[in-house]
DNA sequence: AGCACGCCGACT
DNA sequence: GTCGGCGTGCTC
């Protein structure tokens, strides 16, 4: 059933149903569709079952596979079942809509020795009978393709009998032309191919723009000749209608595209056609990995390493880690590719279990950019700048190339204090500083939204100069302007682009040249290219260095390595140029020479050190509640009832990073352990037990393999 | 989750 | 005397 419960639901029914069939059934004082997860069953005695109303489906919706996956992955993730199946399928069909089954139609004997001047005046009628005798099979979507009005004609031809419903064929890809791969691409193609049919992970490692997108196109050509389905999972903002039109455009075939974006009924048919066989090549984000195929070949996930893969509310799945587990019970290779890899990821590669692809080179018109390492601790800063940054900026401007400043602080300075009595801006819901935001006046919270306007004077002492410390995005544009009063700068952060649209225009602007420098955050990092920008500036990097989270380093690591690939293109060499205040920290050394695999042995020993993943396994407990000792409460009861297994170790209940966010009090508990099996097996008992727990008033939820300890 | 039941404050 | 607030408990 589709509610948050763990276990399932008996009823009686006349006739046994087939497991993954849906059906109405009456639930406590509602009317809800459920699935069949298996049928018949011993109901357990002295429970007397409620008829299901009706059965909605004649098929199946899922396979048998399907439902075993998914099964499997509500125990890996100790979330709910129901959740976990209904959340697999596309919001029409959890509603009781019906799939679209894709349909085909073709001539019948009669139709097909019919002449053409039967048709008399129906010149329609004619044309498209004649479209249909030439292509033999036309699918509806083909019929709905070739413009309006069709469907009826071929209702009529069927109702003349001269036409008939039959089988869809799935879609054929046009023969592909193809591109010529450099030695290294040819060899990490080779080594896949030779693998098709079994089950093999590997890993692709390569800088972005060593070509890894031509190495999947010319797998997956391969893979729609033998007639087998491709799933490409890609990260939330890697799925760009120019990807789309790429691959579209190379393999000659139609791509199911699934993401947030997309409607509710193209959902639908997408989900259905790569069911029944009718798509080729589905490209999507996250959750696009419960799609079922009928005759998977290969799976591919684009950038393995990007956080947008888990889902970080309600079931919390890893979509790369599920991707994984399926092609293992599909018994088809997977490609995970990256340039900088998840350490969980590596150390399978380097430990043998995947298998390791190096794409070493990069294409012709790209080169290494410097790294330099500068200290904000000696040298003067102005306006967020040293010197060495600011002359590097005014250099790169007399060359009219362009530049890029990063900065993963919106705003214009992230704190606002009072210098006599050191109040600094709190906001009420949340355990946080409010910003300072110049351009609208006002301070913003970034973990709740909250906002009120900027006080000209201290509310706490009346003192009147109330300092701004730190910097945003917004200061670093504002001071820039006052130094470089002929440069055309620009900032990109979700403060000033509002949509989609809004975005493609800045970078349209940029890539004209009508900007010079941009300021901007995160959404700079990934993919743009412009060929005229050679100098990247990070303003600080510091705040990725001390996370709290065991994972700060990999991800620091992964953003600069993505920024630095922002700068430089052919003939041009580019810079990076990253301000701290720790030039000392051993991350800089590979950093600086941009090796990967230099920082992530270092980073694997850290983790082996510290007992983190992936030498570990973890499970994070969350509770939240309005009023601010129950959670701590909760998560001690919780830490009673789990103690005494050898193999667990159970940390401290500690406050969550943010203790307070939008009003609710949030802490949380670790549980660790050397074994996977070990920590699976004391969840299991360990979920028991904490639904006994009183727990009015608290919210909780386990994080199977968090990603981060916020 | 979502719905019913249940027990205490402000309206006609 | 009734409407409705959301705390508590249940869903085969």
């Amino acid at each position: 059933m589709p509610v948050p419960l763990r276990g399932t639901f008996d009823y009686q029914h006349p006739d046994i149903l087939a497991p993954g069939v849906r059906v109405r059934v009456p639930f406590g004082a509602r009317a809800l569709t459920g699935l069949v997860v298996e049928a018949p069953v011993e109901p357990p005695a002295g429970l007397v079952l409620r008829a299901i109303t009706a059965v909605v489906d004649k098929e199946p919706l899922l396979s048998l596979e399907q439902l075993d996956l998914l099964r499997f992955v509500a125990d890996y993730y100790h979330h709910p079942l129901g959740e976990v199946l209904f959340g697999a399928l596309p919001a029409g069909l959890k509603k009781g809509q019906l799939p679209h089954w894709p349909k085909a139609y073709r001539l019948t004997e009669k139709g097909l020795a019919q002449e053409t001047g039967t048709f008399g005046r129906a010149q329609r009628l004619r044309s498209f009978w004649e479209r249909l005798k030439e292509a033999q099979i036309l699918s509806d979507t083909d019929v709905k393709m070739l413009g309006r009005g069709t469907k009826a004609l071929l209702k009529t031809l069927l109702a003349q009998g001269l036409a008939e419903e039959c089988s869809p064929v799935p879609c054929q890809a046009t023969p592909f032309d193809p591109v010529i791969l450099r030695m290294d691409q040819h060899a990490a193609y080779e080594a896949v191919q030779a693998m098709l049919g079994q089950f093999q992970p590997f890993l692709l490692f390569g800088v972005t723009g060593s070509g890894k997108t031509e190495v999947y196109l010319q797998l997956i050509a391969d893979l729609l000749a033998r007639q087998q389905q491709v799933l490409v999972l890609v990260p939330e903002i890697g799925l760009t209608p120019q990807l789309v039109a790429r691959f579209q455009a190379r393999l000659g075939v139609t791509i199911g595209v699934l993401h947030s974006g997309c409607s509710e009924g193209e959902r639908v048919r997408v989900w259905s056609q790569a069911a029944a066989g009718h798509i080729g090549v589905v490209v999507g984000t996250r959750s696009a990995v419960f799609v079922p195929l009928k005759n998977p070949g290969l799976i591919v996930v684009d950038e393995e390493h990007d956080g947008s893969f888990k889902q970080q509310d309600g079931f919390r799945y890893h979509a790369r880690d599920i991707a994984v587990l399926r092609a293992q019970k599909a018994g088809i290779p997977i490609v995970l590719g990256s340039a900088t890899p998840s350490l969980e990821t590596y150390r399978h590669a380097i430990e043998g279990r995947y298998d390791l692809l190096r794409l070493p080179q990069r294409g012709p018109d790209r080169a290494l950019p410097r790294m330099r390492i500068v200290d904000l601790g000696r040298e003067g800063v102005q306006g967020g700048l040293t010197a060495s940054l600011f002359q590097a900026v005014r250099d790169r401007l007399s060359r009219r190339e362009q530049v890029l400043l990063f900065l993963n602080r919106r705003g214009y300075a992230p704190v606002l204090l009072c210098p006599e009595c050191r109040w600094h801006a709190p906001c009420d819901r949340c355990d946080a500083r409010l910003t300072v935001h110049l351009a609208k006046h006002v301070l913003r919270c970034h973990h709740c939204g909250h906002e009120r306007p900027l006080p000209s004077m201290c509310p706490q002492c009346q003192h009147p100069r109330l300092l701004r410390v730190g910097e945003g995005t917004q200061r670093i544009e504002e001071a820039l302007r006052h130094r470089l009063p002929e440069a055309r700068i620009a900032r990109i952060d979700r403060d000033t682009v509002t949509s989609r649209l809004a975005f493609e225009k800045l970078l349209h602007q940029v890539r004209s040249h009508e900007i010079d420098v941009l300021v901007g955050t995160q959404m700079l990092a990934k993919g743009h290219d412009f060929p005229e920008l050679t100098l990247v500036g990070v303003i600080n990097a510091d705040q990725g260095l001390h996370g709290t989270d065991f994972r700060a380093d990999e991800l620091l690591f992964a953003q600069m390595v993505q920024v630095a690939g922002r700068a430089g293109r052919a003939g041009k060499p580019g810079e990076v140029i990253i301000q701290t205040y720790h030039p000392d920290h051993r991350l800089w050394d590979p950093l600086a020479r941009l090796d990967y695999e230099a920082f992530a042995k270092l980073a694997l020993q850290d983790r082996k050190d510290t007992g983190f993943p992936p030498y570990s396994h973890c499970a994070l407990l969350r509770a939240e509640a309005l009023k601010p000792d129950l959670p701590g409460r909760f998560l001690e009861a919780a830490k009673g009832l789990g103690q005494g297994s050898p193999h667990i170790l159970l940390g401290s209940v500690l406050p969550a990073t943010l203790s307070r966010r939008a009003g609710y009090y949030r802490a949380q508990l670790l549980a660790t352990s050397l074994k996977r099996s070990a920590l699976q097996s004391w969840l299991t008992t360990w979920l028991e037990r904490l639904a006994t727990i009183p727990a009015s008033g608290v919210r909780w939820s386990i994080d199977v393999d968090p990603h981060s300890l916020f």
